[in-house]
DNA sequence: CGATTCATGTGGCGCAGTTCACAGACTCTG
DNA sequence: CAGAGTCTGTGAACTGCGCCACATGAATCG
């Protein structure tokens, strides 16, 4: 693959991207100009690390093109994604908020490029500005909902309701509005997500092609029918 | 059992208390008195239900005394307790803060007596104190972190490697320096704990006691080997 | 002081999920 | 086009853990 090849040349960060973070969503044209400044620019090949489970934090991120999948690494090479982000979400900003180490790790799914920002200069901007601080606290809210639904799934569900559910979850992701529901994910990146082997995805993957839930394809799985796989969620 | 005998008679909330709280600690002795004004005294029976998953939540709660279990419940009626709170601690400010629902449940462990607190009162305090903003959004984030580490023990850790990081975490809680290590705990309350049941917890703690790990008693547990519990995390 | 209740101890069955092993199919490279 | 790498598909043996069943001892209560 040549690595350098669909890179975009866009640098500078906009404030198109920035407020299409919740986080910023609530600035301002203006102030959303003035949060763009201190944003650089990186870029990451398909597959690097940006950071590791135990790094020091000292930056958040945000996504300007390509996913990045958060997963915790195990000792013995197994692994758990905990989320995949794109385009306009933001992370890595507990570490930031906290002054702790990394938690997890993150790492580029695909070529992908992303605006750091350092805790300094993140730290003038809350100071700045009330309503960004009600913001921050509401996302580390909602978050920490996440995790604790994520953990009630790891802790009661099934296989095949977890797989459902990643499913779902997936799907809502980058699609908005389409009748034809294509993930684009490998059965072992599936498999990492919900904690569990590749060929238990995949066997639990044929049950439910089986049942005309999903089509399945090479690197892809197509929804058929979102109703199934909600119910499915119950088991 | 005699459920009003040994009920503490104390009524208002006293600034000592409150300034244990990890989340009040920055206030000053002023600061620290108007904010235990708007606290409302109430009390609960062991085993009473404080809140449970799905309610609204309208206030948060600090702990003037006993012991509160949070948990998470599950259809079939299993459940996983998330952590155990004691005084001094504060809990249930998550819904408070966006003005979710519940997403555990909270229990009290022993005869407890809690201060409340209402989501306008809080409101209150913060916007009137940036210092209290920053404790707020910094609490967040330790909490988010301990719920990802807790995530990551159910999504890796084997049964006994979940027992042993379970009972050096319930050995650090309450005793602060002493060399007989004693939990006060039932092997099904421990079950709950980890999300397993009470028969094979049973079988690994006599595993652990035959090694010479830790002493068994009706309703409690001895450590006797610290490291040997920390190296059995490992596995 | 029996009787009842609560906590611990143990055996055995069953199955969801893991591990190993290998095979076919697609895709990118030189 | 050959060969290497990646992804998918599948069988079979193995196991951690849940679940049922029941026994025994400690604490509590009328």
């Amino acid at each position: 693959m040549n690595k350098t090849a669909n890179r975009p040349v866009q640098l500078a960060l906009t404030t198109e991207i920035l407020r299409q973070a919740p986080l910023f969503r609530v600035l301002n044209e203006r102030e959303a100009q003035a949060a763009c400044a201190p944003f650089r620019l990186r870029q990451f090949d398909k597959g690097e690390m940006i950071f590791q489970h135990g790094d020091p934090g000292v930056c958040l991120y945000l996504i300007g093109g390509g996913r990045v999948r958060i997963f915790l690494p195990s000792p013995d090479g197994r692994e758990v994604t905990l989320r995949i982000y794109e385009r306009g979400d933001i992370f890595g900003e507990l570490a930031v908020l906290d002054e702790g180490a990394r938690t997890a790790s993150a790492q580029a799914m695909d070529n992908a490029f992303v605006y750091v920002l350092y805790r300094e200069e993140f730290m003038a901007l809350l100071s700045g500005n009330f309503k960004l601080v009600q913001h921050v606290i509401r996302m580390l809210a909602e978050r920490l909902r996440y995790t604790t639904t994520y953990t009630e799934q790891l802790a009661f569900m099934s296989m095949p309701a977890r797989i459902a559910a990643a499913l779902l979850q997936l799907s809502t992701g980058v699609n908005v509005a389409e009748q034809s529901n294509v993930i684009t994910i490998t059965q072992q990146d599936l498999a990492n997500f919900v904690g569990t082997t590749r060929e238990w995805v995949n066997r639990v993957l044929k049950d439910f092609a089986a049942r005309h839930w999903i089509k399945l394809a090479r690197g892809s799985i197509h929804i058929l029918d979102l109703q199934a796989l909600q119910r499915a969620i119950a088991v």
